[in-house]
RNA sequence: GCCCGGGUGGCGAAAUCGGCAGACGCAAAGGACUUAAAAUCCUUUUUCCGGAAACGGGAGUGUGGGUUCAAGUCCCACCCCGGGCACCA
């Protein structure tokens, strides 16, 4: 047959069409299948696919196709993070409201979605701002609620001016807002809900143990920095006078004879009794310049109280500082300085004059020799009364049980990570379901009154309190207990929350009565293979570990962990520069279905570099994965049916394919280098250009088939259109996954490096498992060899079977 | 400052276990087809030296050293880029 162009506006609009109503991505409830859960992190409904999405989808999708032929029963679902402030701005902006605006946005994408043949089944499909999905994070709440995992206290808290509400610890991004970038963070104190994430900190840090080697080690630092759990003593010196206990914390406790001062934060409420009304203005001062800026650019700074304290080991005074490098928020907000054995506390004293005084020496270091200070190593304790002579780790232990023993202290352990706060002062999320009564104080909403459900009526003004306070009929409310009028609490949920757990939805996302049967997460979970953006390594990644230890703690369900394998694919940039929306550079998913067709955009998208790494979009990069997908097209149309042709290309051609087929089954086995199996597939049609001629009428099917097989994973609507045309029925990605012969794929004979010194000067063929006497003396009488050790002296020869020969010579 | 990545042609990159550096793609140049262009197909393309050419030889994976018969790959030191954490006691 003549060859037809590569129309693949024609070819994407027929299968798109015949595939409308098509049931084949839905995962089986009751399977004598493996499962497979493979799970892209779901969008935020802002409108528009991009590029870079299609990077996520087009990862997860070809694994799932690739599972699917494997014969797995894979779940591979997609949903909506749909609650959020751009919802609320839009409102603003637009006066469209905030539902009406998700709800279009969110159809925009699925018509996207379905154009990219992305293989999800649609009948799992959550949303989180539907009441049936939001009921369950109120349900969640209300559960840790009573386990006191969550509660309510007046702290300060972060907040950007810009979005107009608090932000977690996580949002902050360099003292700004996350979706701010150049807003700093104000504090401000409010009474919010916190959830009690710190009581999992031990566990989020050892169970990642279960997690090395299925996730990135980049994430897991980053986690384990995050939590920042460290091993220390915290000790009571006392105020003199008062004998007022004054509780610092601090990890090398071997280091106490040296402390020469006490430190405090500017912000610790003892200075409320030791500071005068003068220092109270000069430490509130310190508070505030420290507001939103660089640590290492703020210089130390300190003020002496007047007051003194007592080092309960050695009963020396000590003179009582604040200054502005403590921070309230860690340990106890109160340090010993230790000048001698710490660089910060070293800085500070060497500025103020304050004493230093070494007690740690060296192990190794000769008697009569004294150590440059600040050391802030291990060593051995000296001038520290009777614990002198003990190595430091030894002594941490044995002064830390004194302190306990005594009754001054104890070893404690500190974390730098915070509890979860999720109070947002927006409209746009799940109402936070608690009820606040004059006389009953704060009384959780019945469960048989969930969900409360957000008013539609509302008007969105962006100022700074919760726009449910003007809703009259959603506040006023009677009190579940005593019946009296009371208020309903009109914050709503940090969206965190939300993706915490939709992943356990999906397994069961039409439950009334429950968030989900425990017994299907039992089948489905943990999740095989989640796939997402590196920006959510700490956010959204640590609290759903957090979701998922109480999930399990409440008994809903037996998994530790919520994903078993993680994959951070990288950022796409756009002809070199960062993608967004004020540079106007976005590159629309269906410009590029347009434009390219949604099988080059996929395949684009995995060409050319691993998917860890970032891709640059390149319009002449598209255009080469367009121009390889005709190839392949025209190849194929004018190759079927076939007249007889010779076949004495058949032996190499089948080769190369089964080699083709090796590589890329064993990448999608381990490290999913897409780009170099693309790379392969481009490899094999070459050749397929090349030997066309001969190419035997019996081979010739047999090697188009498999070719649409392995290209099923990557470029969907093309491999079933040659399926089509090769007389195959039903979906190419329903077929098994074509098995590759190893003996087809092997060599005829091993070709042999031969090298001189190191630098090959030849190469020989001889039939494998050649032995290294035979493969030697060839390689001796080979005439370009000769040239190179004519006349010089063999020193050795080095025979790897099958590969090389390095002859040495003098 | 600490902890991770990374540095290879004009460009994106490949080389998975220490064994032929530069697969594949882009861009560029030349050719075929065409009245012409586009599309398509074919060829060339790390660099220097020699050669009319086939070809031959040298150098070459951030820098300097080392281990080895053999190093992009392993070890030591340094430089640069990216990311994370950061007065965390």
């Amino acid at each position: 047959m003549p060859e037809k162009p590569y129309d693949h506006i024609a070819i994407e609009l027929k299968w798109h069409e015949r595939w409308q109503n098509a049931d084949f991505y839905k995962a089986e409830e009751n399977s004598s299948k493996p499962k497979f859960y493979v799970l892209e992190m779901l969008p935020y409904p802002s409108g528009t696919l991009h590029i870079g999405h299609i990077r996520n989808y087009s990862i997860g999708d070809a694994l799932a196709r690739y599972k699917w032929m494997r014969g797995f029963n894979v779940l591979h679902p997609m949903g909506w993070d749909a609650f959020g402030l751009p919802a609320e701005n839009a409102a603003i902006a637009n006066k469209v409201p905030p539902r009406q605006w998700t709800l279009q946005n969110i159809a925009a994408m699925k018509k996207t979605h379905r154009r990219f043949a992305f293989s999800y089944d649609w009948d799992r499909e959550v949303s989180t701002c539907e009441p049936e999905y939001y009921r369950w994070n109120q349900w969640f709440f209300l559960q840790m609620l009573e386990r006191g995992l969550a509660y309510r206290k007046r702290a300060l808290v972060n907040w950007c001016p810009k979005c107009a509400t608090v932000l977690a610890n996580e949002q902050v991004v360099d003292g700004c807002c996350w979706r701010h970038e150049d807003t700093p963070v104000e504090q401000r104190a409010l009474d919010q809900w916190f959830l009690k994430i710190t009581a999992y900190a031990d566990q989020l840090l050892d169970d990642m143990a279960q997690l090395e080697g299925g996730w990135p080690d980049r994430v897991l630092t980053m986690q384990r920095n995050w939590i920042g759990r460290s091993e220390g003593t915290e000790v009571d010196f006392r105020l003199e006078g008062t004998g007022e206990p004054i509780r610092v914390f601090t990890t090398r406790v071997d280091t106490i004879y040296g402390a020469t001062c006490v430190i405090l934060a500017p912000e610790h409420p003892l200075n409320e009794t030791l500071l005068d009304a003068d220092l109270k203005v000069r430490a509130k001062a310190m508070v505030d310049s420290r507001a939103g800026r660089d640590p290492g650019d703020i210089d130390k700074e300190g003020i002496f109280t007047g007051h003194y304290a007592i080092n309960p080991y050695n009963g020396e005074r000590v003179p009582i500082w604040i200054a502005n490098f403590v921070l309230m928020g860690y340990g106890t907000g109160a340090i010993m300085a230790v000048p001698a054995h710490d660089e910060r506390d070293f800085e500070f004293c060497t500025k103020y004059g304050i004493p230093i005084r070494p007690v740690i020496r060296p192990a190794d270091l000769p008697s009569g020799e004294s150590v440059a200070l600040p050391y802030s190593e291990y060593g051995i304790v000296e001038n520290s009364g009777e614990w002198s002579g003990l190595p430091s780790a030894e002594a941490r232990r044995k002064m830390s049980a004194f302190a306990e023993q005594q009754g001054f202290g104890k070893p404690a352990i500190t974390f730098r990570i915070k509890d979860w706060g999720i109070s947002r002062q927006r409209y746009w999320g799940t109402p936070i379901p608690v009820i606040h009564c004059p006389a009953c104080g704060v009384v959780p909403v019945p469960e048989d009154q969930l969900p409360v459900v957000l008013p539609d009526r509302i008007e969105i003004t962006g100022a700074g309190r919760s726009p449910l306070e003007n809703v009259p009929e959603f506040v006023n409310v009677a009190c579940p207990k005593c019946g009296e009028p009371a208020r309903r609490e009109t914050d709503t949920m940090d969206t965190f929350m939300d993706s915490s757990w939709y992943f356990y939805r999906y397994c069961d996302p039409h439950n009334s009565e429950r968030p989900f049967d425990s017994a299907k997460i039992a089948y489905w979970f943990e999740i095989d293979q989640y796939i997402g953006g590196i920006e959510h390594a700490i956010l959204h990644l640590i609290y759903s570990r957090f979701f998922t230890k109480m999930m399990r703690d409440i008994g809903l369900i037996s998994n530790n962990e919520p994903a078993r394998r993680l994959f951070t694919q990288g950022m796409v940039i756009a002809e070199g520069a960062k993608m967004s929306k004020s540079k106007g550079n976005v590159v629309g998913a269906d410009m590029l279905a347009d434009k390219f067709g949604a099988d080059t955009a996929r395949m684009f998208v995995l060409s050319n570099v691993p998917p860890e790494k970032e891709v640059d979009w390149r319009e002449a990069g598209a255009e080469g994965t367009y121009r390889f997908l005709g190839r392949v097209y025209r190849f194929v149309t004018r190759n079927v049916p076939l007249e007889e042709r010779s076949g004495d290309a058949d032996r190499k051609v089948l080769r190369k394919l089964h080699q083709t087929l090796k590589k890329i089954t064993e990448d999608f086995e381990t490290r999913w280098h897409f780009n170099t199996c693309i790379a392969s597939i481009m490899e094999l049609v070459n050749l397929l250009y090349a030997e066309e001629q001969n190419i035997s009428a019996a081979a010739m099917p047999q090697i188009l088939e498999t070719l649409a097989l392995m290209l099923a994973p990557f470029a969907p609507y093309l491999s079933q259109e040659i399926w089509e045309t090769l007389g195959g029925e039903g979906p190419v990605f329903r077929r098994a996954w074509p098995e590759f012969d190893p003996e087809l794929a092997k060599e005829d004979e091993a070709e042999i490096v031969v090298q001189v010194n190191g630098k090959v000067r030849s190469k020989i063929t001889a039939p494998f498992g050649t032995p290294k006497e035979s493969l030697e003396s060839q390689a001796l009488a080979d005439e370009k060899v000769q040239s190179f050790i004519g006349g010089k002296q063999i020193v050795k020869v080095i025979t790897v079977p099958d590969k090389l020969v390095n002859i040495v010579v003098k």
